[in-house]
DNA sequence: TTGTGTTTTACGACCTCC
DNA sequence: GGAGGTCGTAAAACACAA
């Protein structure tokens, strides 16, 4: 049987109802340009929007590269220590506080290195260090799994070195699933629907990394996603999964808030259907759901200022992840004019050919 | 510790689109 | 026909109250 495992995707795409004179451009997450606006108070800079240029219509927001620099306050809780060569995220930011890591290797476009570069280089730097744990020893082969036709190559597998980690002692915390071992860190990850594992859990790496995709874009251009997949040790397949998943925990959580439901944070109710000033049509669910989870794994009081400190915990972004949209992007600064930022796509709208053509 | 509810991966069915 | 979309669901992983 066919295994869709890893396959090449055709750039056969189609479109459906995207975002629909909006204004703003389908691929631009509101949300973000929102928070960039609230972190910068102006609005932002063509360097800062960035273009996928393959996919010319689908202008393609890419806030990575656009947060400033700050200790996070999140990461190294003194009641978690983290077990040495331990990839959770708060081992990794532990070493980013004390290291006073900078942005990627300059800052800049030309700051970003390949994943093959950024291993290769044995670079000292603790946050590499940690990226050699995390990244590696991937990409692992598919996985044939047992009693199906199906195979995955799953997640960053830890065979090389079965992490047998103690539980952190716990820690009442918005990011305790940061800090909390993951399943990759086990003695046999990566398997799918097997008997042994009926599924994978992803590596906190791997998850915020997702979110932050998730947050530019609902909708993964074939580009990204490939990009992702091989960034992340992921099959496009389980890229593509994720993505489907994540609108569907979107639509799920809108239809919540829709109900009725209110979203609390930190224990004052910020979203309530009763509340007139919030039209839930025009909020975009991706905007809240990520951010404002019923039982966030990310707190929704985060920004993606943080999360990108958090991904910068991982030593991450200096990799290359989003390399290509800071190498090879247009800008769209004014394709986004702040008066924009109020017209939210549609959480139904799907792309088009254009947007996903990666 | 255990029972229960929720979340997270992953899939199949079915759809639209090219 | 093959791509990715939604929707519904299975089952593992997880959270938490009792």
């Amino acid at each position: 049987m066919l295994s869709h495992y890893g396959h090449q995707q055709s750039m056969n795409m189609y479109p459906k109802n995207h975002s629909g004179g909006s204004g703003l451009p389908y691929g631009v997450s509101p949300s973000a340009a929102a928070w960039y606006i609230n972190y910068h108070h102006q609005p932002p800079s063509g360097a800062q929007f960035l273009g996928d240029p393959d996919a010319p219509h689908q202008p393609v927001y890419y806030p990575h590269h656009m947060f400033q620099q700050s200790s996070p306050d999140w990461a190294g809780h003194e009641n978690y220590s983290a077990p040495p060569q331990s990839s959770t995220p708060a081992s990794l930011l532990q070493g980013v506080q004390g290291s006073g890591v900078t942005t990627g290797s300059g800052g800049g476009p030309s700051g970003f290195l390949s994943i093959n570069q950024a291993t290769q280089n044995g670079n000292s730097n603790n946050n590499n260090e940690h990226i050699h744990d995390g990244l590696q020893s991937l990409p692992s082969p598919p996985i044939t799994v047992s009693g199906s036709d199906m195979s995955s190559p799953g997640a960053p597998n830890g065979s090389s070195s079965p992490h047998i980690h103690s539980r952190p002692t716990p820690v009442k915390s918005p990011y305790e699933w940061m800090k909390k071992p993951s399943y990759q860190s086990q003695p046999n990850p990566g398997k799918t629907r097997t008997k042994d594992k009926y599924r994978v859990v992803y590596t906190d790496h791997q998850r915020l990394e997702l979110e932050k995709e998730f947050h530019y874009t609902r909708y993964i251009t074939i580009r990204r996603k490939s990009e992702l997949a091989q960034a992340l040790s992921l099959s496009e397949r389980q890229v593509k999964i994720w993505f489907q998943n994540r609108r569907a925990k979107d639509r799920k959580q809108k239809k919540k808030i829709d109900n009725g439901g209110t979203i609390s944070v930190n224990g004052q109710t910020i979203i309530s259907t009763s509340q007139t000033n919030i039209n839930t049509s025009s909020v975009s669910t991706s905007n809240l759901s990520s951010f404002l989870d019923v039982k966030p794994k990310i707190d929704p009081s985060i920004h993606l200022q943080q999360l990108h400190q958090m991904s910068m915990g991982f030593g991450y972004d200096k990799m290359g992840l989003h390399a290509h949209h800071a190498l090879n992007s247009h800008h769209l600064a004014h394709q986004l004019p702040p008066t924009s930022l109020s017209q939210q796509p549609t959480s139904q709208s799907t792309p088009s050919p254009a947007m996903l053509m990666g």
